[in-house]
DNA sequence: AAGATATTTTTACGTTGTAAAGATTAGACG
DNA sequence: CGTCTAATCTTTACAACGTAAAAATATCTT
């Protein structure tokens, strides 16, 4: 009996969840370097060792945390489309990346870790499954404004500029005189018009 | 007496420069999370904590190997620029877009710590104005094919991509399937068109 | 030559990830 | 209903880390 969306079945409660959640706020409040296996069970209420049973090894926990990571991701830029399902590729496509650049801004530690900026972050089947899934979505945007024959590199494009403007924002690195707002505005913009010349 | 660049001037040598070659030597043998300061120390020959008087922290070491690294960076794109100078302004930018790509390919860790990958790297003011002077290479490359009007976002553009595209390739984001060097050609084309069209 | 100063080592403390051994409790079975 | 087994959690332990302070040593100045 007992089934497993239920609070406490076992001994302690089920604490794979727990230190799920209890990482993911961690990651929301301390910088990324003080976010230990230790400080997880501490907030989870639990020794030191406990999350052993659950995840061979801390970055086998952070792996998880980025394949939901991932999800969460997944499922913004597909609100976003669907928002402007009524509306031309290419504003689907701008949305996206707006959508893209909120999601950065507003989850920075799991971005850091969904795209590797944690050294000892584990490559989960997971995880890997989401950020196939994740590809896929946005190939699947962009094969409707250049056709799937050129959709591979075309992705390529929008996902390195996007990216890149997120962690160059998240980091630090982009100078102070340029907002973020604006550039991914006129940064899609520009784009999406190299992505429409590119015969 | 005793100029500063001479070699071995003091007690057991002139253990800063020794340091930073000792870092760097890490840095390109082992992965980013085992580069200790005591590793760096045990390099260099040195007790773990003979560092400290040359720099107050691990981070403020690493900041400068970041400072050194963007200063090695600008060299490599300016070479790359100087070599095409009798090229027309998009040909020059896709030099340097190659050369981007070449540099941190060839210095995966490096690059990752002038980009912020690992927390504790110190903004030594050196660091600071080493990323200046490669922010205004790039600006000024930019302004020569959209000029200096739409040159900022121009460059944000750019920068952007081409960062994108490497740590998405350093960090394994890419899908297996694209081959970055391929990746790189199409990707800066698409990029100059985006860059032109923009009235 | 001797004192002052800069450099390096030794020692120490609190932290981390991980492993192994011990305790505790839930679920299965008789 | 009681006992046994296996899963779960805690305790204990170890090697490594960054950093700080005290002790030692060599250099420079006078």
């Amino acid at each position: 009996m007992m089934s497993a969306d239920e609070k406490k079945p076992y001994h302690h409660g089920d604490l794979r969840d727990a230190l799920l959640a209890a990482a993911e706020a961690a990651l929301a409040e301390l910088p990324l370097e003080d976010v230990s296996l230790r400080e997880i069970a501490r907030r989870a209420g639990v020794s030191h060792a406990a999350p052993k049973h659950h995840f061979s090894s801390l970055g086998s926990l952070l792996g998880e945390v980025a394949a939901l990571g991932f999800e969460r991701f997944v499922s913004a830029l597909a609100e976003a489309a669907d928002r402007g399902s009524d509306q031309s590729p290419p504003a689907r496509m701008q949305a996206m990346g707006r959508a893209y650049l909120r999601f950065s801004a507003a989850n920075p530690a799991v971005y850091g870790l969904m795209f590797g900026k944690k050294e000892q972050v584990e490559r989960t089947p997971h995880l890997v499954t989401a950020m196939m899934a994740a590809w896929s979505q946005l190939e699947m945007q962009v094969a409707a404004i250049v056709g799937s024959q050129r959709a591979v590199y075309g992705a390529t494009l929008v996902w390195s500029t996007v990216h890149g403007l997120s962690t160059l924002k998240l980091d630090g690195r982009l100078p102070p005189h340029i907002d973020p707002q604006v550039a991914i505005e006129s940064v899609t913009r520009m784009l999406i018009a190299g992505l429409q010349s590119d015969t």
